[in-house]
DNA sequence: CTCCATTTTTAGGCGCATCTAAAAATCCTG
DNA sequence: CAGGATTTTTAGATGCGCCTAAAAATGGAG
């Protein structure tokens, strides 16, 4: 493969990691498990990032990506979340069956091609797991409204912007769950929540693409 | 990518040269100049695939495929031609734009992805630009492979089946001699022909001509 | 505020695919 | 069929991404 493929395989996880909090540092020893290689692999492909302006490395504190970074970064998301849909809409794959593949995918070098592919799919807004898919200029599509969460259908990524008619002892049961104003919601999570609390949790799809690929 | 691309080019490149002599010996400066790199790297990664079984080298006289490699090849041939089909006949592409980005998807390795490749695109017979889709078994639909008239050999019997960049004045003269699409060469004719026109005819073999393969 | 435990980087090596330069084998010519 | 020209392999080096082990920096507990 190209001889890139490390490198972008760092940028993703150096954007997965930080993508909650964009300002922050992650740590190499993070990088390093998520991408099954030891901390000092990573701290060296970090300074190469870094030579490319790809990223900042603190040292001794972490690294996070610079704006170009970034960019690059959500470009493969892109490309990887669009590779899932064809997949998993055209190929006939299942959801859980396609990641792998997607990651190999997600390689190919193409401007041209990723945007075909784009439009072949209709320009599709997320992909099959629900998350959102990046434009090609890096941005996602816009928020959209406010609903219950019983009736966001399909079930995507959202942040929780309100709570309806909540008790006490039911905000005490969400914040034990974790669940705040702001908190961002994935389809799997969801589906594990207490059936009343889809009628009292008020949610936008997020721009936040929150997953972990 | 995935560490084993570059067996996979070797390979490649060892069936390419070899297949009009499948059991002749194929140099390694011919391959180096094929791949685009030095003879001694190419010598290097012979005596690899030669102990995956892949191939045979005989020093100072050239590598040749074994079954085991060139049903490999084979697969690798299937997987881009594949590639070209979706990516000329879904996305758009014209058929020159679509090389190299086969180049680099024929590597992604899942033979689920093949096959649904495969059966979305109705089980191809030709990429577009005729050359054959080998099977999943690694064998050719009947008619077995184009190439161009000059590296037939041996000499058999062929069909033309295209005619590569022909000027009009060419074709002319080509007509003049009674050739056309679908004439069926035999080896004494050919030897007649103007050299230059050994490369512009795109043939293939009319009947098995019994080589063991 | 000091010292120890933990995290992170640096140092030094390894395997892979490539290269150049030198040695070995083949082939071609006289 | 001998010897030089050509081809091919071997030898030894480089770059890259990874490793382990050792050194350095951080940060938390007394």
């Amino acid at each position: 493969m190209s001889k890139s493929t490390q490198r972008e395989d760092h940028l993703k996880a150096l954007y997965a990691l930080g993508k909650s909090q964009p300002s922050s540092w992650v740590s190499t020893t993070q990088m390093a498990s998520h991408l099954g290689v030891k901390p000092p692999s990573v701290t060296a492909m970090v300074q190469v990032l870094a030579e490319l302006g790809w990223a900042e490395h603190r040292p001794y504190h972490g690294a996070r990506l610079t704006p170009t970074g970034r960019k690059l970064a959500l470009s493969l998301v892109r490309k990887h979340r669009l590779w899932e849909t064809f997949l998993v809409d055209r190929l006939g794959f299942g959801w859980e069956e396609v990641h792998d593949i997607a990651e190999q995918l997600e390689h190919v070098d193409s401007v041209a091609l990723v945007e075909r592919l784009d439009a072949y799919l209709g320009h599709p807004q997320t992909d099959p797991h629900g998350d959102p898919i990046p434009k090609a200029d890096g941005t996602f599509h816009p928020e959209g409204e406010v609903c219950v969460l019983a009736e966001l259908n399909p079930l995507v990524r959202c942040e929780v912007k309100a709570v309806r008619e909540g008790s006490d002892a039911t905000l005490s049961a969400m914040s034990a769950k974790g669940i705040a104003l702001g908190s961002v919601l994935t389809p799997t999570q969801i589906e594990t929540l207490p059936a009343a609390w889809l009628d009292q949790l008020m949610v936008c799809k997020t721009m936040d693409d929150g997953s972990a690929d």
